[in-house]
DNA sequence: GTCTATAGAAAGATAGAC
DNA sequence: GTCTATCTTTCTATAGAC
Protein backbone atom coordinates (compact mmCIF):
# COMPACT_ATOMS: atom_id res chain seq x y z
CA UNK A 1 0.00 0.00 0.00
CA UNK A 2 1.68 3.29 -1.16
CA UNK A 3 2.51 5.30 1.77
CA UNK A 4 0.43 8.97 2.10
CA UNK A 5 2.50 11.90 1.99
CA UNK A 6 1.33 15.74 2.19
CA UNK A 7 0.02 18.09 4.97
CA UNK A 8 -3.15 17.49 6.19
CA UNK A 9 -2.90 19.02 9.87
CA UNK A 10 -6.14 21.08 8.93
CA UNK A 11 -8.03 17.62 8.06
CA UNK A 12 -6.40 15.20 10.08
CA UNK A 13 -7.31 17.05 13.42
CA UNK A 14 -10.95 17.33 13.87
CA UNK A 15 -11.12 13.76 12.76
CA UNK A 16 -9.04 12.35 15.81
CA UNK A 17 -11.42 14.44 17.74
CA UNK A 18 -14.73 12.76 16.49
CA UNK A 19 -13.08 9.63 16.19
CA UNK A 20 -11.91 9.67 19.91
CA UNK A 21 -15.22 11.59 21.08
CA UNK A 22 -17.18 8.44 19.70
CA UNK A 23 -14.46 5.78 20.68
CA UNK A 24 -14.66 6.86 24.13
CA UNK A 25 -18.68 7.14 24.10
CA UNK A 26 -18.83 3.64 23.34
CA UNK A 27 -16.13 2.02 25.35
CA UNK A 28 -15.17 4.21 28.11
CA UNK A 29 -12.10 6.76 27.84
CA UNK A 30 -10.03 4.03 29.70
CA UNK A 31 -10.65 1.59 27.62
CA UNK A 32 -10.14 2.97 24.54
CA UNK A 33 -6.24 2.64 23.28
CA UNK A 34 -4.83 5.59 21.09
CA UNK A 35 -4.24 2.67 18.71
CA UNK A 36 -8.06 2.50 18.17
CA UNK A 37 -8.23 6.17 17.71
CA UNK A 38 -5.81 6.04 15.13
CA UNK A 39 -7.03 3.29 13.05
CA UNK A 40 -10.18 4.86 13.02
CA UNK A 41 -8.63 8.23 11.58
CA UNK A 42 -6.52 5.61 8.85
CA UNK A 43 -3.04 6.67 10.87
CA UNK A 44 -0.45 4.97 12.80
CA UNK A 45 -0.92 5.61 16.52
CA UNK A 46 2.22 7.62 16.67
CA UNK A 47 1.11 10.05 14.26
CA UNK A 48 -1.58 11.20 16.78
CA UNK A 49 0.97 12.63 19.06
CA UNK A 50 1.39 15.30 16.44
CA UNK A 51 -2.24 16.76 17.95
CA UNK A 52 -2.10 16.03 21.43
CA UNK A 53 0.85 15.64 23.58
CA UNK A 54 -0.77 12.81 25.49
CA UNK A 55 -4.20 11.01 25.94
CA UNK A 56 -5.28 12.81 28.88
CA UNK A 57 -4.71 15.95 27.35
CA UNK A 58 -7.01 14.58 24.54
CA UNK A 59 -10.05 13.80 27.22
CA UNK A 60 -9.67 17.13 28.53
CA UNK A 61 -9.89 19.18 25.52
CA UNK A 62 -13.01 17.09 24.52
CA UNK A 63 -14.72 17.96 27.49
CA UNK A 64 -13.71 21.34 27.76
CA UNK A 65 -14.38 22.07 23.88
CA UNK A 66 -17.83 21.00 24.45
CA UNK A 67 -18.56 22.83 27.55
CA UNK A 68 -17.19 25.86 25.93
CA UNK A 69 -19.70 25.21 23.39
CA UNK A 70 -22.50 24.62 25.51
CA UNK A 71 -22.15 28.26 27.43
CA UNK A 72 -21.53 29.94 24.13
CA UNK A 73 -25.06 28.29 22.31
CA UNK A 74 -27.04 29.69 25.90
CA UNK A 75 -25.94 33.12 25.45
CA UNK A 76 -26.80 32.94 21.60
CA UNK A 77 -30.14 31.15 22.41
CA UNK A 78 -32.82 33.51 21.61
CA UNK A 79 -35.01 33.95 25.28
CA UNK A 80 -37.74 35.80 26.90
CA UNK A 81 -37.83 38.63 29.98
CA UNK A 82 -39.96 36.79 32.47
CA UNK A 83 -38.65 33.38 34.43
CA UNK A 84 -41.46 31.18 32.74
CA UNK A 85 -40.37 32.20 29.49
CA UNK A 86 -37.12 31.78 30.34
CA UNK A 87 -37.25 28.37 31.77
CA UNK A 88 -39.15 26.93 28.72
CA UNK A 89 -36.21 28.70 26.14
CA UNK A 90 -33.84 26.76 28.74
CA UNK A 91 -35.74 23.36 28.79
CA UNK A 92 -36.06 23.36 25.09
CA UNK A 93 -32.41 23.96 24.77
CA UNK A 94 -30.63 21.85 26.62
CA UNK A 95 -32.80 19.27 24.99
CA UNK A 96 -31.88 19.87 21.82
CA UNK A 97 -28.55 21.00 22.17
CA UNK A 98 -27.81 17.64 23.80
CA UNK A 99 -29.90 15.61 21.40
CA UNK A 100 -27.59 16.86 19.27
CA UNK A 101 -24.14 15.46 20.29
CA UNK A 102 -25.27 12.40 22.11
CA UNK A 103 -20.92 11.28 21.83
CA UNK A 104 -19.81 14.82 23.25
CA UNK A 105 -22.61 14.78 26.22
CA UNK A 106 -22.04 11.45 27.31
CA UNK A 107 -18.45 11.48 27.61
CA UNK A 108 -18.13 15.01 29.71
CA UNK A 109 -20.82 13.29 31.42
CA UNK A 110 -19.36 10.02 32.28
CA UNK A 111 -15.37 10.62 32.17
CA UNK A 112 -14.75 13.03 35.09
CA UNK A 113 -13.39 10.07 36.59
CA UNK A 114 -10.58 9.91 34.69
CA UNK A 115 -9.39 13.72 34.40
CA UNK A 116 -6.34 14.49 36.54
CA UNK A 117 -7.43 16.99 39.40
CA UNK A 118 -6.18 20.12 37.61
CA UNK A 119 -8.26 19.32 34.78
CA UNK A 120 -11.44 18.23 37.31
CA UNK A 121 -11.74 21.68 38.61
CA UNK A 122 -11.43 23.40 35.51
CA UNK A 123 -14.13 21.21 34.12
CA UNK A 124 -16.13 21.14 37.25
CA UNK A 125 -16.15 25.11 36.71
CA UNK A 126 -17.80 24.94 33.49
CA UNK A 127 -20.80 22.41 34.44
CA UNK A 128 -21.36 24.75 37.67
CA UNK A 129 -21.52 27.76 35.47
CA UNK A 130 -23.79 25.85 33.29
CA UNK A 131 -25.94 24.93 36.09
CA UNK A 132 -26.08 28.64 37.56
CA UNK A 133 -27.50 29.62 34.80
CA UNK A 134 -30.66 27.68 35.44
CA UNK A 135 -30.23 28.12 39.25
CA UNK A 136 -30.80 31.89 38.30
CA UNK A 137 -33.92 31.67 36.80
CA UNK A 138 -35.42 29.58 39.23
CA UNK A 139 -34.49 32.15 41.99
CA UNK A 140 -35.67 34.89 40.14
CA UNK A 141 -38.78 33.48 39.34
CA UNK A 142 -39.34 32.03 43.03
CA UNK A 143 -38.84 36.16 43.82
CA UNK A 144 -41.45 37.62 41.28
CA UNK A 145 -43.98 34.18 42.70
CA UNK A 146 -44.05 33.33 39.00
CA UNK A 147 -42.55 29.52 40.77
CA UNK A 148 -43.44 28.00 43.89
CA UNK A 149 -40.05 26.12 44.73
CA UNK A 150 -39.08 25.03 48.24
CA UNK A 151 -35.73 25.35 47.43
CA UNK A 152 -34.27 26.62 43.85
CA UNK A 153 -30.91 25.02 44.24
CA UNK A 154 -32.49 21.29 44.31
CA UNK A 155 -34.96 21.95 41.63
CA UNK A 156 -32.37 22.91 39.32
CA UNK A 157 -30.79 19.59 40.04
CA UNK A 158 -33.92 17.79 39.80
CA UNK A 159 -34.56 19.50 36.23
CA UNK A 160 -31.26 19.29 34.61
CA UNK A 161 -31.40 15.27 35.58
CA UNK A 162 -34.56 14.98 34.32
CA UNK A 163 -33.48 17.00 31.30
CA UNK A 164 -30.07 14.94 30.75
CA UNK A 165 -32.25 11.79 30.82
CA UNK A 166 -33.25 12.42 27.56
CA UNK A 167 -30.65 11.49 26.32
CA UNK A 168 -30.14 8.14 27.46
CA UNK A 169 -33.07 6.57 25.82
CA UNK A 170 -34.38 9.07 22.66
CA UNK A 171 -34.54 7.84 19.70
CA UNK A 172 -34.18 9.60 16.48
CA UNK A 173 -37.38 8.38 14.06
CA UNK A 174 -38.47 6.91 17.41
CA UNK A 175 -42.00 7.21 18.63
CA UNK A 176 -42.11 10.43 19.77
CA UNK A 177 -40.93 13.45 17.73
CA UNK A 178 -37.81 15.68 19.55
CA UNK A 179 -40.41 18.41 19.40
CA UNK A 180 -43.35 16.49 21.25
CA UNK A 181 -40.41 15.43 23.79
CA UNK A 182 -39.82 19.37 24.22
CA UNK A 183 -43.27 19.70 24.51
CA UNK A 184 -44.14 17.07 27.58
CA UNK A 185 -40.81 17.93 29.36
CA UNK A 186 -41.79 21.37 29.35
CA UNK A 187 -45.22 20.83 30.68
CA UNK A 188 -43.86 18.42 33.66
CA UNK A 189 -41.47 21.00 34.14
CA UNK A 190 -44.01 23.86 34.58
CA UNK A 191 -46.00 22.13 36.72
CA UNK A 192 -43.18 20.80 39.01
CA UNK A 193 -42.27 24.56 39.76
CA UNK A 194 -45.48 25.56 40.16
CA UNK A 195 -45.90 28.22 37.13
CA UNK B 1 6.81 -10.54 56.79
CA UNK B 2 4.75 -13.79 58.00
CA UNK B 3 2.74 -15.58 55.17
CA UNK B 4 -1.08 -15.50 56.25
CA UNK B 5 -2.29 -19.27 56.78
CA UNK B 6 -5.70 -20.88 56.84
CA UNK B 7 -9.05 -20.59 55.05
CA UNK B 8 -10.81 -16.70 54.87
CA UNK B 9 -13.09 -17.75 51.85
CA UNK B 10 -16.27 -16.81 53.76
CA UNK B 11 -14.75 -13.48 54.61
CA UNK B 12 -12.53 -12.29 51.79
CA UNK B 13 -15.30 -13.06 49.16
CA UNK B 14 -17.07 -9.67 50.54
CA UNK B 15 -14.28 -8.23 50.83
CA UNK B 16 -13.01 -8.57 46.88
CA UNK B 17 -16.80 -7.16 45.94
CA UNK B 18 -16.56 -4.47 48.35
CA UNK B 19 -13.01 -3.02 47.45
CA UNK B 20 -13.78 -3.94 43.77
CA UNK B 21 -17.19 -1.77 44.06
CA UNK B 22 -15.27 1.25 45.64
CA UNK B 23 -12.56 1.58 43.17
CA UNK B 24 -14.86 0.57 40.10
CA UNK B 25 -17.32 3.73 41.50
CA UNK B 26 -14.08 6.25 41.92
CA UNK B 27 -11.54 4.79 38.46
CA UNK B 28 -14.05 3.01 35.80
CA UNK B 29 -13.99 -0.16 35.42
CA UNK B 30 -11.43 -0.27 32.58
CA UNK B 31 -8.95 1.77 34.94
CA UNK B 32 -9.08 -0.31 37.88
CA UNK B 33 -6.48 -3.43 37.93
CA UNK B 34 -6.42 -6.63 39.65
CA UNK B 35 -3.83 -5.95 41.56
CA UNK B 36 -5.30 -2.85 42.82
CA UNK B 37 -8.00 -4.88 44.09
CA UNK B 38 -6.13 -7.21 45.89
CA UNK B 39 -3.93 -4.75 47.06
CA UNK B 40 -6.84 -3.24 49.03
CA UNK B 41 -8.46 -6.64 50.58
CA UNK B 42 -4.45 -7.47 51.17
CA UNK B 43 -3.99 -10.30 49.07
CA UNK B 44 -1.98 -10.79 46.13
CA UNK B 45 -3.87 -10.72 42.48
CA UNK B 46 -3.46 -14.19 41.96
CA UNK B 47 -5.85 -15.01 45.15
CA UNK B 48 -8.22 -12.74 43.50
CA UNK B 49 -9.30 -15.80 40.45
CA UNK B 50 -9.95 -18.14 43.47
CA UNK B 51 -13.26 -16.01 44.25
CA UNK B 52 -13.99 -14.83 40.41
CA UNK B 53 -12.98 -16.58 36.83
CA UNK B 54 -12.60 -13.29 35.71
CA UNK B 55 -12.32 -9.77 35.83
CA UNK B 56 -15.57 -9.28 33.36
CA UNK B 57 -17.09 -11.95 36.05
CA UNK B 58 -16.51 -10.09 38.63
CA UNK B 59 -17.87 -6.89 37.19
CA UNK B 60 -21.07 -8.93 36.25
CA UNK B 61 -21.62 -10.05 39.58
CA UNK B 62 -21.50 -6.96 41.39
CA UNK B 63 -23.78 -5.51 38.58
CA UNK B 64 -26.53 -8.42 38.67
CA UNK B 65 -26.57 -8.70 42.82
CA UNK B 66 -27.34 -4.86 42.89
CA UNK B 67 -30.12 -4.90 41.12
CA UNK B 68 -31.79 -7.89 42.13
CA UNK B 69 -31.65 -6.80 45.69
CA UNK B 70 -33.17 -3.49 44.37
CA UNK B 71 -36.01 -5.54 42.58
CA UNK B 72 -36.01 -7.50 46.14
CA UNK B 73 -36.02 -4.34 48.13
CA UNK B 74 -38.66 -2.92 46.01
CA UNK B 75 -41.11 -5.67 46.75
CA UNK B 76 -40.62 -5.84 50.63
CA UNK B 77 -41.43 -2.50 50.21
CA UNK B 78 -44.71 -1.35 52.09
CA UNK B 79 -46.91 0.49 50.06
CA UNK B 80 -49.95 1.70 49.46
CA UNK B 81 -53.28 0.91 47.53
CA UNK B 82 -54.05 3.94 44.99
CA UNK B 83 -51.70 5.26 42.54
CA UNK B 84 -50.76 8.22 44.64
CA UNK B 85 -49.55 6.18 47.30
CA UNK B 86 -47.47 3.99 45.07
CA UNK B 87 -45.91 7.00 43.56
CA UNK B 88 -44.89 8.40 46.68
CA UNK B 89 -43.96 5.38 48.00
CA UNK B 90 -41.41 4.46 44.90
CA UNK B 91 -40.37 7.99 45.09
CA UNK B 92 -38.93 7.73 48.74
CA UNK B 93 -37.75 4.06 48.23
CA UNK B 94 -36.02 4.90 45.03
CA UNK B 95 -33.90 7.38 46.99
CA UNK B 96 -33.53 6.11 50.04
CA UNK B 97 -32.41 3.07 48.31
CA UNK B 98 -30.05 4.63 46.27
CA UNK B 99 -28.06 7.05 48.82
CA UNK B 100 -27.66 3.88 50.99
CA UNK B 101 -24.84 2.02 48.41
CA UNK B 102 -23.75 5.11 46.23
CA UNK B 103 -20.57 2.75 44.98
CA UNK B 104 -23.16 -0.25 43.74
CA UNK B 105 -25.56 2.71 41.70
CA UNK B 106 -22.87 4.20 39.96
CA UNK B 107 -21.50 1.24 38.74
CA UNK B 108 -24.48 -0.14 37.59
CA UNK B 109 -25.22 2.95 35.96
CA UNK B 110 -21.80 4.09 34.45
CA UNK B 111 -20.34 0.55 33.79
CA UNK B 112 -22.94 -0.87 31.39
CA UNK B 113 -20.57 0.00 28.23
CA UNK B 114 -17.81 -2.30 29.79
CA UNK B 115 -20.15 -5.37 29.98
CA UNK B 116 -19.93 -8.44 27.22
CA UNK B 117 -23.06 -8.53 24.83
CA UNK B 118 -24.34 -11.47 27.03
CA UNK B 119 -23.81 -9.97 30.37
CA UNK B 120 -25.45 -6.84 29.13
CA UNK B 121 -28.49 -8.19 27.77
CA UNK B 122 -29.14 -9.86 31.43
CA UNK B 123 -28.56 -6.36 33.08
CA UNK B 124 -30.66 -4.77 30.39
CA UNK B 125 -33.26 -6.86 31.55
CA UNK B 126 -33.21 -6.11 35.08
CA UNK B 127 -33.07 -2.50 34.99
CA UNK B 128 -36.15 -2.75 32.27
CA UNK B 129 -37.83 -4.95 34.68
CA UNK B 130 -37.42 -1.89 37.85
CA UNK B 131 -38.58 1.07 35.16
CA UNK B 132 -41.70 -1.51 34.30
CA UNK B 133 -42.32 -0.89 38.07
CA UNK B 134 -42.97 3.16 37.74
CA UNK B 135 -44.27 2.59 34.56
CA UNK B 136 -47.24 -0.04 35.95
CA UNK B 137 -48.12 2.27 38.85
CA UNK B 138 -47.98 5.80 36.50
CA UNK B 139 -50.44 3.86 33.80
CA UNK B 140 -52.80 2.48 36.41
CA UNK B 141 -52.61 6.20 37.48
CA UNK B 142 -53.91 7.88 34.54
CA UNK B 143 -56.38 4.85 33.90
CA UNK B 144 -58.03 5.83 36.93
CA UNK B 145 -57.70 9.41 36.24
CA UNK B 146 -55.34 10.09 39.56
CA UNK B 147 -52.69 11.59 37.15
CA UNK B 148 -52.96 13.71 34.00
CA UNK B 149 -49.83 11.81 31.74
CA UNK B 150 -49.85 12.04 27.84
CA UNK B 151 -47.03 9.38 28.09
CA UNK B 152 -46.78 7.24 30.83
CA UNK B 153 -43.33 5.57 29.59
CA UNK B 154 -41.38 9.29 28.90
CA UNK B 155 -42.37 10.11 32.71
CA UNK B 156 -41.22 7.32 33.81
CA UNK B 157 -37.97 7.61 32.07
CA UNK B 158 -38.25 11.63 33.56
CA UNK B 159 -38.78 10.42 37.10
CA UNK B 160 -36.69 7.79 37.20
CA UNK B 161 -33.48 9.97 36.02
CA UNK B 162 -35.03 13.06 38.31
CA UNK B 163 -34.29 10.52 41.33
CA UNK B 164 -31.47 9.00 40.48
CA UNK B 165 -29.75 12.54 39.99
CA UNK B 166 -29.86 12.71 43.98
CA UNK B 167 -27.08 10.58 44.16
CA UNK B 168 -24.68 13.08 42.16
CA UNK B 169 -25.22 15.88 44.57
CA UNK B 170 -26.29 14.63 47.74
CA UNK B 171 -24.30 14.67 50.58
CA UNK B 172 -24.58 13.02 54.22
CA UNK B 173 -24.85 15.68 57.15
CA UNK B 174 -25.34 18.43 54.26
CA UNK B 175 -27.50 21.63 53.94
CA UNK B 176 -30.58 19.33 53.13
CA UNK B 177 -32.09 15.91 55.47
CA UNK B 178 -32.74 12.96 53.35
CA UNK B 179 -36.45 13.22 54.81
CA UNK B 180 -36.44 16.93 53.60
CA UNK B 181 -34.94 15.72 49.76
CA UNK B 182 -37.56 12.94 49.38
CA UNK B 183 -40.32 15.05 50.74
CA UNK B 184 -39.41 18.13 47.97
CA UNK B 185 -38.94 15.44 45.78
CA UNK B 186 -42.06 13.81 45.82
CA UNK B 187 -43.63 17.37 45.54
CA UNK B 188 -42.18 18.21 42.45
CA UNK B 189 -43.33 14.49 41.38
CA UNK B 190 -46.81 15.05 42.09
CA UNK B 191 -47.30 18.41 41.00
CA UNK B 192 -45.50 16.93 37.81
CA UNK B 193 -48.30 14.14 37.08
CA UNK B 194 -50.86 15.97 38.28
CA UNK B 195 -51.58 13.95 41.46
C1' DG C 1 2.88 15.01 8.41
C1' DT C 2 3.09 10.31 8.61
C1' DC C 3 5.46 6.07 8.74
C1' DT C 4 7.94 1.89 10.96
C1' DA C 5 10.02 0.19 14.86
C1' DT C 6 10.64 -0.14 19.52
C1' DA C 7 11.64 1.14 24.42
C1' DG C 8 9.73 0.59 28.81
C1' DA C 9 5.96 -0.20 31.78
C1' DA C 10 2.06 -2.62 33.20
C1' DA C 11 -1.85 -5.43 32.46
C1' DG C 12 -4.75 -10.22 33.02
C1' DA C 13 -4.19 -14.62 34.09
C1' DT C 14 -1.77 -19.13 35.42
C1' DA C 15 1.63 -22.60 37.74
C1' DG C 16 3.41 -24.59 41.46
C1' DA C 17 5.24 -24.08 46.32
C1' DC C 18 3.61 -24.00 51.04
C1' DG D 1 -6.39 -20.27 50.65
C1' DT D 2 -2.61 -17.57 49.63
C1' DC D 3 1.96 -16.63 48.01
C1' DT D 4 5.78 -15.82 44.64
C1' DA D 5 7.11 -15.87 40.14
C1' DT D 6 6.24 -15.49 35.52
C1' DC D 7 4.12 -15.96 30.73
C1' DT D 8 2.06 -13.38 27.27
C1' DT D 9 -0.05 -9.53 25.65
C1' DT D 10 -0.79 -4.85 25.11
C1' DC D 11 -0.34 -0.26 26.31
C1' DT D 12 1.60 4.90 25.96
C1' DA D 13 4.93 7.40 24.13
C1' DT D 14 9.25 8.32 21.51
C1' DA D 15 13.06 8.06 17.77
C1' DG D 16 14.40 8.38 13.37
C1' DA D 17 13.46 7.45 8.29
C1' DC D 18 11.10 9.48 4.37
Amino acid sequence: MARKTGSHSQITGPRIRKAALKLIARHGFAAVTMRQIAAAVGVQAGALYLYTPDKQTLLFDLMRDHLEELLAAWEAEPKGDDPAEQLEAFSRFHIRFHLERPDAVFVANMELRNLEPENFVAIEDLRKRYEGVLVAILERGALHRDFTLPDSRLAAMAIIAMLSGVNTWYREGGRLSRERVERIYWNMIRRAVGA
